[in-house]
DNA sequence: TTTTGAGTTGTTCGA
DNA sequence: GTCGAACAACTCAAA
């Protein structure tokens, strides 16, 4: 019998413009597609996760797209460590291929899928595919790697060619997929063990022209659709990095600019991989947070007192998206106004946020938080009023999401922003310096 | 090795 | 109202 070939597909669910896709259909061999609902991931998330519920739609759509092709996406659940070698066996595989993961977890979970076909005699082989630039393609002139994004993006910049945003053309080579006619169906949420209620919209799979155009004047308003809100597809690949940068290179170096932000938190983890649980800088972990349960409880639920901070909370735990200015208002909020440890707000954001990218999430809360690599200085800490003022004036965004606000139903802020301030900045200050 | 300039997104105060 | 400086030093990156 004839040695065929595994892609594995993670969080790349497009056939599109993918590179490991395409380098596994390039060699020739017949290659079978296969996603595995990994059971350690999703026995962690609660039954209504309106991210499984994005997964599986984009699983039912690309199974549909292979099936047009006269193939079929095989679909597993359980533990990939364990699946793999199982699968290798049953189809004949004698190489699985993959696109790179660079969060710790997945190194550690690769690692061992790495070890158990090399016992097998089978090759494990990645690509990447996630990023524009990975690993240790920028580095500083040293050979280590940047912790400073401006320094990082001018290299990044000067790295550039003009082929790193071509599209490696994977759908152009389909007629050497595992060929098929008998159709695997496709195991429903509530057999995964979740409820598959929607309840939230699903942000669409482009941006225009005109939007990142004038990203650069509208992306910090709340209340204007200034943002791409493509975050859940590049989280799970349901759209080419490539094909983004491409756009935006050749409208707006702002917007460039964010996704040169997400490659250097990228590189940052994958080098740095203390960071996804401690702060990047060891000794704001000695920050003695207060950590007080009710204002935890007052800022999930948005009920501060703080109207722009309510309103950014509701609309996450509404929409599971929030604006990304006010993403920053409401971190520092809770690190520097009521001194709670940052990993409760990137734990709380964790579970809500559709778009949730571990990577950028600790990025950003180690940012707002001051402890982060290349951090805002611990005495920057953003006025909830001000920052009101400038970017939601006519309160559009506020009244939006605290339909209460300027009535007596509307609570009164919980703390104090002149002595909460000071206070931070003085525990800061004497932390640091002890 | 030493030196120099710079560091995502702010706020407050006083002239 | 506008503007510059202070906030607090420190570390990083590159010459």
């Amino acid at each position: 019998m004839e040695n065929n070939l595994l892609f594995w597909h993670r969080r790349d669910l497009r056939i599109e413009d993918n590179h490991g896709l395409f380098k596994a259909l390039s060699t020739g061999k017949s290659v079978i597609p296969v996603f595995i609902f990994d059971t350690t991931i999703l026995s962690k998330l609660k039954a209504n996760d309106q991210r499984v519920i994005f997964i599986h739609q984009e699983i039912s759509r690309l199974k549909s797209e292979y099936q047009l092709a006269g193939s079929d996406l095989l679909i597993y659940v359980g533990n990939p460590i364990e699946l793999l070698p199982k699968i290798c066996d049953e189809f004949t595989i004698e190489k699985v291929v993959t696109n790179r993961d660079y969060e710790p977890n997945a190194i550690q979970r690769d690692l061992l899928v790495y070890e158990f076909l090399k016992a097998k005699n089978i090759e494990f082989i990645g690509a990447k595919d996630h990023v524009i630039f990975e690993k240790k393609e920028v580095l500083k002139d040293d050979g280590k790697p940047y912790t400073i994004f401006t320094p990082y993006s001018k290299k990044w910049k000067a790295r550039l060619t003009s082929d790193d945003f071509d599209a490696f053309p994977s759908e152009s080579n389909l007629n050497n997929l595992c060929k098929t006619d008998t159709y695997q169906p496709l195991v429903t949420l509530e057999e995964l063990g979740f409820d598959g209620v929607q309840t939230i919209d699903f942000p669409i799979k482009s941006v225009s022209e005109s939007l990142v155009s004038k990203y650069s004047e509208q992306r910090d308003f709340p209340s204007v659709n200034g943002t791409s809100r493509l975050g859940v597809h590049l989280r799970f690949g349901t759209i080419s990095i490539r094909a983004l940068a491409r756009q935006a290179s050749s409208q707006n170096e702002t917007y460039l600019n964010e996704l040169i932000w997400r490659d250097f938190y990228q590189m940052i983890i994958y080098h740095f991989p203390h960071s996804a649980k401690d702060s990047f800088k060891s000794q704001y972990d000695r920050i003695p947070w207060d950590n007080n349960e009710a204002h935890f409880q007052a800022w999930c639920d948005g009920r501060t007192g703080y109207p722009l901070v309510d309103a950014g909370m509701r609309e996450l735990n509404v929409t599971g998206h929030m604006h990304n200015r006010v993403r920053m208002v409401v971190a520092s909020f809770l690190t520097k106004h009521l001194l709670i440890d940052w990993r409760w707000g990137a734990t709380y954001f964790a579970e809500k946020l559709l778009d949730f990218e571990l990577a950028s999430n600790v990025g950003g809360w180690q940012w707002a938080s001051g402890s982060g690599c290349d951090a805002a200085p611990y005495f920057r800490i953003f006025n909830p009023a001000l920052q009101l003022d400038k970017f939601d004036k006519q309160m559009v965004y506020v009244k939006k999401w605290v339909p209460e606000f300027g009535t007596p139903a509307y609570p009164t802020p919980i703390v104090d922003h002149a002595t909460t301030t000071k206070r931070t900045i003085a525990i800061y200050k004497e932390t640091l310096n002890s």
